[in-house]
RNA sequence: GGCGCUUUCGUCUAGCGGCUAGGACACAUGCCUCUCACGCAUGGAACACGGGUUCGAUUCCCGUAGGCGCUACCA
């Protein structure tokens, strides 16, 4: 039976982190997990911390924490404490805490929870070698070269030496550890399968993960921990520790999110799926500052914020009813429920993530486009007004585009971006050159007596002085219906040059008497 | 290999002992229509397998098989 941990947090303000390496751009998947620690932090009035940890000296990439910052910014997650933020519980990088760590571990060794090791990382390589599944736990430490092992005066002698030593923490066997986890409910696991962790690194004097994480947890009164489910299997390790420094009663709850899978194929989703599908991984546009390699970003490929929320809320969660999955922020937060993640891992389907950003798209403003509409068109050098941009996306918006897939197959797909618009708004402004005879709907609809008609629609077109929609209108369907002539299709290829675009009227007031009657006349030269 | 998590339409999921197994994306068809659409309507499509428990299992338990993760002086 699922215990809705969420519900028994009882009197504790709940407070909340989200706690990234600062070893690259911020993937999808983390940012799924900042979502919902946003969205479980809001819900409870409570607080949520951005900590970077940076306790990997050799995996530090440059920019990588701005790039974190920034994105969170785009998508509009904010945080109450942290880095660049600040609060009362700081420092909130890692690597300025060091202090902090330092008098923690020395505390877990002088209570003889943890010892001193000095087996080198090569010596441990060559151990590993030689037993198969070899395990620094209760049944190998003894042999191996520890505090434990080996005379206290051989110990001190090592350390006056100079020697480089680890910090290794002592796990008792036998023991079944319980996690409460707020997703998967209790996960119980023995002891005796863990291992001796390493909490102090000698390599950079830094604590690991594991004792960084717990010490910062606890000192900063963190009440959920809310992580990916790689964290699952160190979980007990986690509760161990909790316990060996004796902060049980305040130790936080678990909830550990299914991750994200690839949309095909098996395994987790990576860079690799995303540039081979065409879509982002990333939140922002990122270049590796050390290959100069750059991978795309959902906000530089035209997402809006609010779509990539929505699409990544609903991945792994949903509100269990049958209403529009369309939500804001807003209705996430008041609907979220942490108890009600699914559990297993969601493939990324990026397709939905494009119809998620249709649909916002679509409901926005039309002069909200105009922005990157504008720079669309500036990319194929055509300059005009925002009024006229504007009235493009008014006609245009709810068309569809034709693309060829992976497999080379033509598909039709709904606007998802503003840049989709490109190859359907070319004839508002630039007129058509060659019209492709051969074409399906030029030869349905242009026949041997189609010219007359255009030559009359002409005639009749030229002395509209109202070149309004309204003005057109009232001219050409009197002609139409007296004359029993329906001019729009092969008007249509005069103007466009193929099937498409919006409603002729429309089409013809927007480029106005001159271009249409130039077009018209154009059309008929080439067609005949 | 060991340990843990997990398994409902192609995909994301609802379901918490009795349902024609619901919704969304995608797909197909129809209506609308001056084109392509939008919109609306309709349709095809799922409980991994085998044992139990029970009057009754998609639902509870145990296996098997698949998927995912962890197994570093990385997080």
């Amino acid at each position: 039976m699922r215990i809705n941990y969420a519900k028994k947090m009882n009197q504790r303000k709940v407070r909340v982190r989200f706690a990234p390496s600062p070893t690259g751009p911020l993937h999808i998947g983390g940012v799924r997990t900042a979502l919902y620690n946003y969205l479980f932090a809001r819900q409870h009035d409570g607080q949520l911390i951005l900590r970077i940890e940076d306790t990997d000296s050799t995996r530090f990439v440059p920019g990588a924490e701005e790039y974190i910052i920034e994105s969170f910014k785009w998508l509009g997650i904010t945080f109450d404490e942290g880095v660049g933020i600040g609060g009362q519980y700081g420092p909130y990088r890692q690597s300025e805490r060091r202090d902090i760590y330092k008098q923690y571990v020395q505390q877990l060794l002088d209570a003889g929870k943890a010892y001193i090791a000095f087996d080198t990382p090569e010596e441990l390589d060559a151990k590993r070698g030689e037993i198969e599944n070899f395990q620094y736990d209760a049944s190998t430490r003894m042999q191996m070269r520890n505090s434990l092992s080996m005379p206290a005066q051989e110990v001190e002698r090592l350390i006056a030496e100079g020697r480089q030593y680890v910090v290794r923490f002592l796990i008792e066997p036998g023991e079944d550890v319980v996690v409460h986890d707020i997703i998967r409910g209790d996960v119980c696991i023995n002891s005796s399968i863990l291992d001796d962790k390493v909490l102090y690194k000698s390599v950079d004097n830094l604590p690991t993960y594991h004792l960084a994480n717990i010490v910062d947890d606890h000192l900063m009164e963190v009440t959920h921990v809310i992580r990916g489910e790689e964290w699952l299997p160190s979980a007990p390790l986690h509760v161990l520790l909790y316990k060996a420094f004796g902060w049980a009663d305040t130790m936080p709850m678990f909830a550990h999110l299914p991750l994200l899978l690839k949309p095909v194929g098996n395994g987790k989703l990576s860079k690799r799926d995303g540039d081979k599908l065409g879509f982002p991984v990333f939140p922002l546009e990122w270049t590796d500052p050390k290959s100069g390699e750059v991978s795309s970003g959902y906000r530089e490929k035209g997402y809006l914020p609010q779509a990539v929320v929505n699409f990544l809320a609903l991945l792994g969660w949903n509100p269990g009813n049958d209403s529009s999955e369309l939500l804001t922020m807003d209705e996430l937060i008041r609907l979220f429920d942490l108890s009600k993640c699914s559990r297993n891992g969601a493939r990324f389907d990026y397709i939905k993530a494009a119809w998620f950003n249709h649909q916002y798209l679509i409901s926005q403003p039309d002069e909200a486009w105009v922005p990157a509409f504008d720079k669309l068109l500036q990319n194929q050098g055509i300059i005009t007004t925002p009024d006229r941009m504007a009235e493009v996306v008014r006609m245009m918006k709810l068309k569809v585009i034709e693309y060829t897939d992976n497999e080379g197959n033509k598909k039709k797909r709904n606007i998802s971006f503003v840049s989709d618009l490109w190859p359907l708004v070319r004839f508002f402004f630039v007129a058509p050159d060659a019209i492709d005879k051969e074409d399906k709907f030029v030869r349905k609809n242009w026949k041997e007596h189609t010219a007359d008609e255009m030559r009359q629609l002409m005639d009749v077109l030229s002395g509209v002085d109202d070149f309004s929609v309204e003005g057109q209108k009232a001219v050409v369907d009197e002609w139409a219906s007296a004359s029993g002539i329906k001019p729009w299709n092969a008007w249509r290829i005069c103007l466009v040059g193929a099937g498409q675009g919006p409603d002729m009227y429309e089409l013809s007031a927007f480029l106005g008497k001159t271009e249409t009657l130039g077009r018209m006349q154009h059309a008929i030269d080439i067609l005949g």
